[in-house]
DNA sequence: CACTTATATTACGTTATTCGAAACATCTAA
DNA sequence: TTAGATGTTTCGAATAACGTAATATAAGTG
């Protein structure tokens, strides 16, 4: 990742870049673009990062991938989500959730 | 950690054992009881990944520990916040709640 | 023309955290 | 006496994320 102060994305990270998938296929950089955008420019996705989590959600058939031009005309190679992929963004969706409302109890508990 | 999927605690678990700290001192088994309790089960902290957490946070500064005996009467060494510990869990829970926003952002965005 | 910026990907080694597990010790309760 | 609760230490393995560098091409600017 690469918000100023570090890692808090682990985990997360995979999970994000799923997300990003579900409406519309996209290459890396989309990805990147994208979560940075609806972030708000808090996720500003380190290459070092991102790529290597594209090819593990792929080994792991959360994705599939083609090569296709870009939208500016550039060879890129997109990912697609697949249905497992889904499902597994739904798991960490539900997990996420429960996990910051947990992490949010613990940093407003009072005594 | 250790909720039944894990690893999204990373980097939020330094943060969580400064709050446990930040109302009274406690061993490393009463930090661990007391996220278990206030995150109502969802925090099941892993001794291998707490000690190390507590002595990464002594390391640097943010904790002191001394020996004393426990309320069972038991032998235990007990961790106490310092200043610079109280100013990094402000900056963390800061961080954490910029990141989780920025996190719920991207899982509720539409399109 | 030369240069920079944007687009896009690959690859590498390092660092750090977490996990799981095992081992040790003592006290209390069944 | 056996198990369970309390409490700590330490190890190796796995893995994620980081920073960085290299590569390539297109478009725009001076």
């Amino acid at each position: 990742m690469g918000n100023k102060s570090n890692n808090l994305l682990l985990g997360a990270l995979e999970m994000l870049v799923l997300k990003a998938l579900l409406t519309e296929d996209r290459h890396g950089w989309g990805i990147s673009k994208r979560l940075k955008q609806i972030s708000s420019g808090t996720f500003t996705l380190n290459v070092g990062s991102l790529y290597p989590a594209l090819y593990r959600l792929e080994k792991k058939g959360f994705v599939e991938s083609y090569a296709a031009v870009s939208e500016k005309g550039r060879d890129a190679r997109f990912y697609r989500l697949l249905p497992k992929g889904k499902a597994q963004l739904e798991d960490q969706t539900a997990n996420w959730r429960e996990f910051s409302v947990a992490v949010e109890a613990v940093l407003s508990s009072q005594s």
